[in-house]
DNA sequence: GCATCTAATAAGAATAATTCCTATTAAAGT
DNA sequence: ACTTTAATAGGAATTATTCTTATTAGATGC
C-alpha cells in the first residue's frame, strides 16, 4: 500500500493529514507484523514522544473505516493488519506472532456462503491457531 | 452433545459435578445461540439465583479445555458455541446474532495449510461478518 | 449415614484494553 | 496572517475478564 496515494485521498475526503497519522500509516504499511494498539503506540512514540494512545485508536478507527487496515481479535486484544485481501491469519498461541497465508479457495467459499445464507456479507475473518515453528518445539 | 455422557466422563477425570455446572452445560448444549458469559450468567441465575459470574467463567474454562465448547471473540466479547466441528460463524454486525454454517471445504484448507505452513495447527476459527436477514433491511 | 478432604463456589477487588471527555493545538482554506 | 474546526493529549470512565479468599459442598471411605 502506497502512502503517497492514500494521503491525497484522505485529504480529499476532508480528513486532516497530521504527522501522527502519517507516522502510524508509515509503520502499519511497512511492517509484516500484526501489531496491537499498544505496539503501534510504542513505535510511534519513539519519533513523536508526545503522541497519545487515544490518537492511535482514533487513527485506527479511521483506517479501518476506509478499509485500509483489518482488525482481528486475539486473546482479548485487537491486532491490526494492513494486508486487506482475504487471507488466513496463522496465530501462534505462545508468542502471539501472526503470519498471513494467501488461500484462493476462500473467495469461492465466501461467495458461495454469501449466496446461500440470508446474510449480507461484509467481510471474512479466517484464523488458524497453533504454534509457530519456533514455539512448537516447546509444546512437543 | 449428550449431558448423560459428559457427566460421567468429567467425574472419571476427578471433576466434581455441581448443579451450577450441570445448569451451564444444559443451557449450552441445548441452544443454537452463541451466548456470552454474561448471557449464560443471566440464564443460569433464573434457576440458581446465587450463582456467580466467576463460576460461569471457571466452568467455561473447563469445557473449553475439554473441547466441549468453542470460544470466538466478537467485538471485544467472548461468545461460546457447543458446536465444535469446523464450521463458519456468520456474525451479524447489528444484532450480534451468530449462525453456524457447515462447510466441508474448510477441512481440506485446514489440512493443506497445516502441511505447507511450519505451524502446528490446533484449531481454526472462521467468521464472516455482515447483516442477518432481519438487520440487512436497515442497512440497505 | 457420617466424617474427612479438598475442589468448587460466591462475592467482590484487581486488571487491562478500549472508549469517552474536554481544554488546547494546529491543518487547511480564505 | 486569520479563521474555522478537526484532531490531539492527557487522563478519567467503562467493561470484560481474571484474581483472591473465606466458605461450601461433592466424592470417597468407613
Amino acid at each position: 500500500m502506497q502512502i503517497g496515494q492514500i494521503v491525497p485521498s484522505l485529504r480529499d475526503e476532508g480528513h486532516r493529514i497530521t504527522p501522527q497519522r502519517v507516522a502510524i500509516m508509515n509503520y502499519l504499511f511497512h511492517t509484516e507484523d500484526h501489531p496491537s494498539a499498544e505496539q503501534i503506540y510504542a513505535v510511534v512514540k519513539k519519533r513523536y514522544p508526545m503522541v497519545s494512545l487515544s490518537t492511535i485508536y482514533k487513527t485506527l478507527d479511521l483506517l479501518r473505516e476506509r478499509k485500509l487496515v483489518n482488525e482481528i481479535e486475539v486473546e482479548g486484544e485487537a491486532r491490526f493488519d494492513a494486508h486487506t485481501d482475504e487471507h488466513i491469519n496463522l496465530v501462534c498461541l505462545n508468542c502471539g506472532k501472526i503470519e498471513d497465508v494467501d488461500e484462493k479457495a476462500l473467495k469461492n467459499i465466501q461467495s458461495r456462503i454469501a449466496k446461500k445464507s440470508e446474510y449480507l456479507i461484509i467481510k471474512g475473518s479466517f484464523e488458524m491457531h497453533g504454534y509457530c515453528n519456533k514455539c512448537k518445539l516447546k509444546f512437543q
